[in-house]
DNA sequence: AATATTAATCGTAATATTGCAATGAAACAA
DNA sequence: TTGTTTCATTGCAATATTACGATTAATATT
């Protein structure tokens, strides 16, 4: 069965901690550059993107409308049906705390962290 | 034959533009829990890691090897070989640019970016 | 109604990732 | 030397990701 959702692969989830998963989990959707482009237009329009990304980005329509899926499922983006069309833009409150969680873990204090190698 | 370092999947890095494959290359790298934990437990200890990953992190001995691999790849952290051990810490410096690149991605504004949808 | 537009879903091929057992290599200890 | 420790590498199985053609579904237009 074809792979809809990021997983983490074979990877042993339950012996990381809560907080390893979800860092994990959001820079992975983050670990593609089609999904980086996508996100970066959304802010960039500064408005909702209403069909445009496929010729904006260039991959087939299918292809980008997995992305915006994967996008979509971890809550960063929103999207609105509007007729035949639909409307996508970034989840203000969810993406604030994305951010909250991955700055926490870049950045930590790295003074000092490098002085016996 | 296998793969030793983190790629881009199937991904059509030639249509995008340098900054967003950079951006995803950081971000695959922490799409991984086990490479969080390695990075985390790093920071943690304050000082070199000299062997103790693997009784740390619950993976087999060619599983932490092959995460610490792909992190200093990317330079993110360095190996220092003392006799029998290796010890790895954080690239302070390199860990500081990455943290740029990635904040401004992440930093953007996003008031008045979901009022559409 | 018939056709067009837009985007999601299905199916599948090509490739990448994860994990580990087995093995190898290098330095140390007896 | 022989054995031990520590870590890297190889080879492989299981699974995930990426991309897209073909199709479907829903709405809009004529």
């Amino acid at each position: 069965m074809k792979q809809l959702i990021l997983k983490m692969g074979l990877a042993k989830t339950e012996i990381f901690t809560e907080d390893q998963n979800q860092i994990a989990l959001f820079a992975k959707v983050f670990g593609h550059p089609a999904r980086v482009a996508i996100l970066q237009h959304l802010f960039k329009i500064d408005t909702c993107v209403c069909g445009d990304l496929v010729t904006e980005i260039k991959l087939a329509q299918p292809t980008i409308s997995q992305h915006l899926k994967e996008l979509k499922l971890l809550g960063l983006i929103k999207g609105n049906v509007e007729g035949t069309r639909v409307c996508y833009c970034i989840d203000s409150e969810n993406w604030t705390t994305m951010k909250e969680v991955m700055f926490q873990f870049l950045n930590q204090d790295t003074t000092k962290k490098d002085m016996c190698c």
